[in-house]
DNA sequence: GGCATGAATGTGACCGGTCACACAAGCAGG
DNA sequence: CCTGCTTGTGTGACCGGTCACATTCATGCC
């Protein structure tokens, strides 16, 4: 006992029954808002639990029940903007749910690791959400034993091993032609694009829907320029595509990459977007805010993140039919990045 | 039983033990690496662990053991740069020590939310590691229980209620008294500061730090500019501060509110730094790559993440007595953004 | 040979809840 | 008055592990 009267360590539903002269089960019931209580029984009980401090251990809730009521999120990322806001919204969606979420960063692509982290995550006892953006969260998620609960976050749901598993996605190759339509429609001649890492060997979302607008318009096919996640990788990138007086369009695989590579422009001293336009990708808050603001394809991350819990859950709580593969789309925002080619008089 | 003749339901230690035809005490001995067990036992168990394909309940083991071996952190956002930052290096640090890291989202500082979300993060059982870097995390912080391990990431430790727990910070105070020496060294006549939103209604003690510099100068002391977390409020206090020809020289609460307030400075005609220095706080990824980049003070929030875990850690077992408050140095770096005054001539 | 010692293994209770079922009392209908 | 159903409550087993202690057997030492 403190000072105050209360114990200090945990009591249990016992303690309780013992304080409010009930069986346990019948503190249970309260807890649980059973109905048949009788109000001055309750009301007893509740005040034992007051009394004591009594809070229901999740732990032991959890394994006498079976239900987990949890969500481990695994991640390469939780920096960059796209990560960060996909797992905003499955924390929303989870704590709407009263569900807990936990987060497992992939270090590396490591084979090794990777199975560590899946292994901790799958022993944790809930649902699994998997962002498969990049090589380690592929591998992560084919590598989820079979009888977990799981949803990817994928790139392209066709292509990505274990994509026999309930999933979500933004229709990225959708999104990247339009934006290189968009270009093409000012009047460049051609579009570069500078690549975030890729997923897989295989080519990207965002790849093939740029090459399919060039293809489409008969343009040049210019090789894509390997980019990083951040604003470094851009920024090399730029100082490549500066130098070639022929690059008038660049679209980016996310708005880090462009804001490296307008730098780069910028250092190379070729105007944006009077000689070179630039696209980035992800609409990140602070896209409309740089100089010159950034012509950008929105994304909805958030509400992606939402989906893919509300998938998850449905598979947890067999009950709810779960709506199978929910799609989000894309949406051009075209702000002072991009512009004409300048007039080749 | 599925196709590979694995049972498809988790496998108990109890099952364990009757296929390799030991006790279940054994096998948890086999788990756990206890010493004193025949290697041809061993053996025996390893295999039948294989087979069955057994992984241990991380919830009973919690039950059984006490020992939780989870934190949960509690913050009111988890997309901005600082606070994810955090997130990371608490990640980092607590998957280093096999810990898992849950993440609550403080959606609103109402009392009654704060409230719920923290009943939830302590009944999980782990620690606590609460950021209270805005009123929501303040208020959280001084809502957990006597007797749950909790470490807090503040502002200012002796202002901060619940700050009789252990706590991480770094020296705001002292970044921005640096910070704002700069610019005044540099011969601006005095610097406008476009704060953050603070942890509580007392002075903020960035805010402190620009006041200290400033009144140590013998400069004015210009009313600091309420801004919010993201570029938009920059942009709006950017937009006050243009349409002042005295204003010089400007100090923001972090980078993103520097590059609203960058873009104002832009749209209203103001060079920088030819007419106007800005400074950032944070040194986020993109600041370096801005145009003009952008000096900012740099703070290293994945330490402080690992220094929060490392403190919790030591208390939740007690055997590694506890160092008890880390304090991480903030360091100015200077780019283009920041110069000396027009001259008045 | 007798006995303490340690290695290898098993038994029962327990962690803090839930679940299935039993049981007593109250009240309806035939 | 007996049966049958509902309401309110209690009992024992169980979830999947761990812990403290008991047991067996081989070995070392006097």
């Amino acid at each position: 006992m403190n000072v105050t009267g209360h114990t200090s360590r945990t009591a249990s539903i016992r303690d309780v029954a013992a304080a409010a002269d009930v069986s346990y089960q019948t503190v249970s019931r309260v807890i649980n808002g059973h109905p048949s209580v009788k109000p001055s029984t309750r009301e007893r009980v509740l005040a034992a639990i007051e009394e004591l401090g009594f809070r229901r251990s999740a732990t032991a809730h959890a394994l006498a029940s079976g239900r987990v009521r949890s969500v481990t999120v695994l991640t390469a990322n939780i920096t960059h903007h796209g990560y960060a806001s996909i797992l905003q919204g499955i924390e929303e969606a989870a704590r709407a749910a009263s569900y807990t979420m936990a987060i497992g960063v992939l270090e590396s692509a490591d084979e090794t690791a990777v199975r560590a982290e899946v292994q901790r995550a799958a022993d944790a006892g809930g649902g699994l959400i998997v962002i498969a953006y990049d090589p380690a969260g592929v591998r992560a998620l084919a590598d989820v034993p079979a009888g977990i609960p799981v949803v990817g976050v994928v790139e392209t749901p066709a292509r990505t091993p274990g994509g026999d598993r309930p999933w979500v996605w933004t229709d990225d190759r959708e999104a990247a032609y339009e934006a290189t339509r968009h270009l093409l429609s000012l009047g460049h001649e051609t579009v570069h694009y500078v690549a975030i890492p890729s997923s897989t060997r295989r080519t990207a979302a965002r790849t093939a829907g740029w090459r399919a607008a060039l293809r489409e318009a008969g343009a040049a096919e210019p090789r894509p320029v390997q980019g990083t996640w951040g604003p470094a990788g851009g920024y090399t990138a730029g100082r490549k595509l500066a130098a070639d007086a022929a690059v008038t369009a660049i679209l980016c695989g996310n708005d880090d990459l462009a804001l490296g590579v307008m730098r780069a422009l910028h250092e190379a001293g070729r105007p944006i977007p009077g000689e070179v336009s630039v696209v980035g990708f992800d609409d990140a808050p602070h896209a409309a805010y740089l100089t010159p603001s950034l012509t950008s394809v929105r994304q909805d991350f958030t509400g992606l993140g939402r989906a893919a819990f509300g998938l998850l859950h449905g598979l947890v709580e067999q009950s709810a039919p779960v709506a199978p593969h929910p799609v989000s789309v894309p949406e051009l925002v075209v702000r002072e990045s991009s512009g004409p080619p300048p007039s080749t008089a």
